[in-house]
DNA sequence: GTGGTCTAGACCACC
DNA sequence: GTGGTCTAGACCACG
């Protein structure tokens, strides 16, 4: 009953292919996809998150222009060979969002140790 | 040396408008800012935030729809003397994306221990 | 009385998209436009060649992934700072293209001759 | 030392099974192929040029609906009685080609001298 | 008015 | 069944 992979947070802010994107990246960067792993067709894909497959195609299409992703006409869409275990752009991009975070927390009046908790309440949920 | 009260972070994936809104709204419902206080003119803010002055112009026009700001002909913006403490959708918001970030530390093969690492870091600095 | 910059050639066989990023790349790659130039809008460009405009974009969108072109919200779409002079791909895309044709035209029967009268033929229409 | 009949150009742009029918067309219509002449059987041309099977067989079968190939089953494939000297679309078709090539050769900021000069090469090569 | 995002739907190319 | 291309149309974000 793993949590799946992939999902989209209707409400954070961010377009619905960039979210995708990020975690692709993310996923790659920590070694959870790796060089040669075959991703969800992006119909699939598409299905799963309730977007249209354009959405999910947009996705691939950037993430293939960045070098994470190579698709294969009538085969299917793989990590790269060349996508590295670390991805740099990854971990960097969550800094921001995480600094953004922490802006707007405080400014909602939290403690860091609210902050701390609400965290660690998502992450066991 | 206090933060200044307003940021954008540039490649947090909001839109900028969005980004200013939900500062001010938090900034609200903690009581961070409280009803008559004045903001900034929205060319003082978009000099300061390096945007358009007419993106902060509509989030201001955003916020006034939602009955936060009240923008006085010759006189500046100021929060509404009806905003209440507690603009209740400020936190549900920010809950949604600490959602998300949670979703991608984890997919980049962090802790929770790092992350909370990470908040922490960020939050003192 | 300038020929227009850009053309479509329907029945060539390569994708509409592709016809249009090819020829971007030939322009920049010979300096006919040069970094900081701003080029049409893509609705404009697709007015002009009787395309959708999500077409054009998508070609605007692959130049930008390669970095010859930024596309910038609200004010247009120019030729990229950092793109060269000469964009080395462009000559050699165009060489194997040349290449096809010159074996076609032997299937053809047709003699180097006519294949260069031909070539002229057209050069000067 | 003969140039093998034919030959797919990855990077010219047109699908795959075009540029086979292309090339079919084109022999048949200079006389280089003639009727009753036998096909290489779909699977040792996709060996040869290295694509799936199934693709040489859709080009097959296009070339039968026009009537210029006949596919006898279990014999092999065969031009067909009835395919004249020249197939009138085939001429028609590189000229297009050519003109996008002269199009952008000269956004590539080549002369038509250049261009001949190229084309005459590739031909002795 | 510029670029940005998303959708529904159709048809093509390749395995 | 997979990815690839194209369209028409709606609405958002930014200057």
């Amino acid at each position: 009953m793993a949590a799946p992979l992939f999902s989209i947070w209707p409400g954070d802010g961010r377009p619905l292919y960039r979210q995708i994107v990020d975690q692709v990246r993310a996923a790659v960067a920590s070694g959870r996809l790796r060089p040669g792993d075959k991703l969800p067709t992006h119909r699939d894909l598409a299905r799963e998150l309730v977007v249209a497959p354009l959405t999910v195609k947009k996705s691939y299409d950037l993430l293939q222009a960045q070098g994470l992703v190579v698709q294969e006409q009538g085969r299917g869409s793989f990590v790269a060979p060349s996508a590295v275990g670390t991805s740099p752009g990854a971990g960097k991009e969550l800094e921001v969002r995480a600094n953004a975070l922490v802006h707007e927390a405080r400014l909602l009046g939290m403690t860091v140790e609210e902050l701390q908790r609400l965290i660690r309440r998502q992450w066991e949920s």
